[in-house]
DNA sequence: CTCAATTTTAGAATTGGTTCAAGTTTTCTC
DNA sequence: GAGAAAACTTGAACCAATTCTAAAATTGAG
């Protein structure tokens, strides 16, 4: 089943991103006109609009690459965490924070969270969700993997404790796309300081 | 100075603003068209524009309102809180949910928060922020006064905790507005069970 | 009352995302 | 390898927010 029509499809695919995403960081994401992602990727408006349901979806399909990449990264920081709960909680932090801005601008973290906020039942608005709530689930994972190791209290909501952090992560790094002079040694303390209450709470 | 010029300004605001609260009730945000916002407040499109920056900006002094009011809701609770620390912070941010959905429909709260990101620097994106931050604010206070009541330990970092728990709250709201089918019950039982973590680590 | 400044108005023009009817290309069947 | 069906591509047309313009209305001062 790999004929012409596939092998010309995936390629269309990975010229219509490649050219979106070049042209967002460049020109920002309302910068950025649909006429022109189409020029560069070398298709028509209406090949962009069969292969995604609306630009959104277009911006929905990079972020979703760069949330995965934060995701397996943190699989590393899950199967050996720092020996100290707040070590292991800011190393993981750290690790969403400063990999999230990578190939994806400040501007275009604002624009994927309106939209997805703005349209939770299209196609990027649900993958959105699904991606926090992968984020969520890896923080419990940690919670629980420092219970196994006995670092953590076995009588913890672990699922309940991962999704305060997560939200309360979440938030703060909203807050901080939202001001582009802010810097992440800030963001990352401040994440910090909120978590040390938590952390009192439940080392052993 | 509150000469006929004065008053006919405020009178044109009130018209646009009830206009449309009413049709972004009735039709949704995007199918309330700026041209029946005009006629059912009986100005011309001009004149909207002359009042607000854009349709983004008119939601906003709804949301506002809205906002403002809930803030002096909560201040009821700061002043003379339950005798318990659970209930005192189940109280507040009961108060908060339940107001929140009294003039806005989720889909105006969808809406709202998405124009805030994708718009900080906007006058709404800007009062947003405020907005936010003075609920943050309130948290704070209310912990500060289960301190001097000697329910809470004197060595918690009120400031902290105050942005935990709201950015918890406000982080479950937005994702309680994105599901229609989601209900207040559940949305504050869940909040309440992360904040018992909290809750746990903080009494004396 | 009159005039100048300010505001409102209607509507035309602009803009950019999205839709759609018509035309092409690819695949399938024999 | 010819013809038909299916899938895809195309760009012109549509829609609603926003801007712009020139004329009309309103107000406050003298």
């Amino acid at each position: 089943m790999s004929g012409l029509r596939e092998r010309q499809k995936a390629d269309r695919h990975r010229r219509i991103i490649e050219a979106a995403a070049e042209l967002f960081r460049e020109a920002g994401y309302e910068g950025a006109k649909i006429e022109a992602i189409a020029a560069q990727a070398e298709v028509s408006i209406g090949t962009i609009y069969n292969y995604y349901q609306n630009k959104g979806d277009i911006l929905g399909a990079i972020v979703s690459l760069e949330v995965n990449e934060v995701l397996n990264a943190g699989r590393g920081v899950v199967d050996n965490p720092p020996a100290n709960v707040g070590d292991a909680l800011d190393t993981l932090v750290g690790i969403y924070i400063e990999h999230s801005l990578h190939y994806l601008s400040k501007e275009m973290w604002r624009q994927a969270m309106a939209i997805s906020t703005q349209q939770p039942d299209s196609p990027f608005g649900q993958a959105y969700t699904a991606l926090d709530g992968s984020l969520t689930e890896q923080i419990s994972a940690l919670i629980a993997r420092l219970q196994a190791l006995g670092l953590v209290r076995q009588d913890v909501d672990g699922k309940a404790l991962g999704e305060l952090i997560f939200n309360n992560m979440n938030m703060m790094f909203i807050e901080f796309v939202k001001r582009d002079e802010a810097r992440i040694p800030e963001l990352r303390s401040a994440i910090r300081r909120q978590n040390r209450i938590l952390v009192t709470a439940i080392v052993v």
